[in-house]
RNA sequence: CGCGGGGUGGAGCAGUCCGGUAGCUCGUUGGGCUCAUAACCCAAAGGUCGCAGGUUCAAAUCCUGCCCCCGCAACCA
């Protein structure tokens, strides 16, 4: 059996990240992750902060402290929130590891032996003021076209049209207001992306499988042509280009940013006590499956950069199998906005509710292909309808009735019928479902197929009617309670890869000790657990609802400012 | 003509690649049940699939034009 290696994109250090950052990579990369591991296969998931750039050292600035001080808070920051969320990355590591110094580079070096890079001098804005050259956003001034005065130097944000910082009328500093600019000459390294292009695209005519989006996007740069790409920058925040010439420059971010995923695999593995580790997962082409999770503005990085960037090196690069991207989540009809404080971040979303009500809510609206919103009153409706009616419910009533008609324990055996039958089948049939949509990277199916199990059993307990068996026929009766209960396992189980701490829940509720996400589906389905005999512990509903009051607050405290 | 994505019953979405009686969840209405978190189960109503034209025996699905919405994706992560 392969092996499965899953990345998801590596957060940017700077801020808290909002739900739609959540869903759009984070998430879905751990449920996959831990769906396999559950099924006994054999997983690495690696992520990490992406430390570098001119926001982050901008924003130390801000803050008056070194870029290296504020990128280790910030990074405690996330890291305490992912592991709240119960991200179960086997390594969450860090772009400004000495390890990912050497190995971005080492990459550096073997792409210049290959011929793929090249030097040359360009033209950029510089703030004698600030001491640093200006990258075309951090340029504001009058627009050409429109008159705003708060235009930026590569897009007007009023009309949107595209410029040159040296159009700008009035040109000042993003970063100071200082208008003491000028126009510098400075040397750059850039990538020979254009030469490396047709290998890059027979690598992705190989993969026909990758979701519509994901190839539309590849092809669509392919085709435009690839153009030789700068990948350095004047920047004090870095990783330092070794080459004489470029002392004070550093790479750029989207240069080393990906090869994060190696490092930190290098980091895992030396952690781990085997430093040889790494190689299995990254040199082992034709062993690894590798799964990569990331939103759409990342896709032409994954599929076409980076790739190029490793196929340069020349050396036997494990490479992406499926390239999943997803696509933007909204917030109420509208964009997220730190500075609006429009939209729930993460921090803020687990002080209101439990990490495993956002987990199922957010996959089940998952952004695949399209758009998707995110609204309070959807929220609540997932929570108040799936998980409290449907899953809640269910376990609450069954729970309620062996208490009360069989002291709490679980029934022995009595007499089957062909309803048993068909709840067994139905019950394998969505699981199948279950695992093959997870499989195939669709959350959204996915979840259809999770909530259709568990209505399964509210529907198996109508039909039986238990409350009237066990008066009636009590063996028969206990032989329907027995069976729930091991609908109320199979349901800790399936969703287990969703919602960890639920799961563990409905488990301690049924008396077992053990981890349901450690029991593979194939176990549940064999339908003998949990042992009859076995006493429950008895416990509160699982899932409180969420009042229309609280929705109408909520959806008034986070709708942010207008303007 | 910057680029990409999208417009499907009240809401949120699937289906569009490989044309063949329009699906899912919520909501609404009616019924059943009364073990359970006023929960559960069953059924029904509700859409000329953005607009116009074209191809075809047949188009949400292919072609052409137009309108509207969202995002920014090679010096922003």
């Amino acid at each position: 059996m392969a092996r499965t290696l899953i990345t998801s994109a590596l957060p940017y250090i700077n801020g808290v990240k909002h739900l739609g950052n959540l869903i759009g990579s984070l998430l879905p990369a751990d449920v996959y992750a831990r769906h396999l591991r559950q099924q006994g296969e054999e997983v690495l998931a690696i992520c990490g902060t992406d430390e570098h750039g001119t926001p982050a050292e901008l924003a130390a600035l801000a803050e008056g402290k070194s870029p290296q001080e504020y990128c280790d808070e910030q990074f405690a920051i996330q890291d305490r929130i992912y592991r709240d969320f119960e991200l179960s990355f086997d390594y969450f590591g860090r772009t400004s590891s000495p390890v990912h110094h050497q190995l971005t580079q080492d990459i550096y070096r073997r792409l210049d032996e290959n011929g793929y890079i090249e030097e040359r001098e360009i033209e950029q804005i510089y703030s004698i003021d600030d001491a640093r050259f200006l990258p075309d956003r951090y340029v504001i001034g009058t627009c050409p076209h429109c008159g705003f005065t708060d235009a930026r130097g590569d897009q007007c944000d009023n009309c949107g049209s595209l410029m040159d910082p040296t159009q700008l009328g009035e040109p000042r500093s993003a970063v100071s207001g200082s208008k003491n600019l000028e126009i510098r000459r400075s040397k750059h390294l850039f990538l020979r992306l254009s030469k490396l292009q047709e290998r890059v695209r027979a690598w992705v005519d190989g993969h026909p499988s990758w979701p519509p989006t994901t190839r539309g996007i590849a092809y669509k740069w392919l085709d435009e042509g690839l153009q030789d790409r700068s990948i350095t920058r004047d920047l004090a925040w870095g990783i330092a280009v070794p080459r004489p010439g470029f002392e004070g420059k550093v790479f750029y971010v989207w240069f080393d940013a990906p090869i994060g995923y190696i490092s930190m695999t290098m980091d895992w593995a030396r952690l781990g006590g085997d430093p040889e580790a790494w190689k299995r997962w990254w040199l082992a082409p034709g062993e690894v499956e590798y799964a990569q999770f990331m939103g759409k503005d990342n896709v032409p990085f994954h599929t076409v950069m980076w790739p190029a960037t490793m196929l340069g090196t020349g050396q036997p690069w494990v490479f992406a199998s499926n390239v999943k991207g997803f696509s933007w989540l909204t917030y109420e009809g509208g964009k997220f906005s730190t500075s609006r404080g429009r939209g729930i971040f993460t921090d803020t979303a687990l002080e209101l509710f439990p990490a495993d009500l956002w987990r199922y809510a957010l996959l089940a609206t998952v952004p695949e292909g399209t758009d998707s919103d995110f609204s309070i009153e959807g929220f609540a409706a997932l929570v108040n309808k799936d998980l409290a009616d449907v899953l809640g419910n269910f376990v609450n009533r069954v729970q309620t009735l062996v208490v009360r008609n069989f002291d709490g324990r679980v029934p022995e055996p009595g007499p089957q019928e062909e309803v048993d039958r068909q709840l067994l089948a139905r019950c394998r049939e969505l699981a199948e479902e279950l695992d093959s949509e997870l499989r195939a990277t669709n959350f959204r199916k996915a979840m259809r197929a999770l909530r259709a199990l568990w209505a399964a059993g509210n529907e198996y307990v109508t039909q039986t009617q238990p409350w009237a068996l066990v008066k009636t026929d009590r063996a028969r009766g206990g032989e329907v309670l027995r069976r729930t209960l091991q609908l109320a396992w199979l349901y800790a189980v399936a969703s287990a890869a969703v919602m960890p701490a639920k799961s563990r829940e409905i488990f301690a509720l049924l008396g077992e000790s053990g981890d349901p996400g450690r029991v593979s589906l194939a176990t549940a389905l064999s339908f003998d657990h949990p042992p009859s005999g076995q006493a429950l512990v008895p416990g509160p509903p699982l899932f409180e609802k969420i009042s229309p009051e609280r929705v109408a607050e909520l959806t008034e405290r986070f709708r942010g400012k207008e303007g």
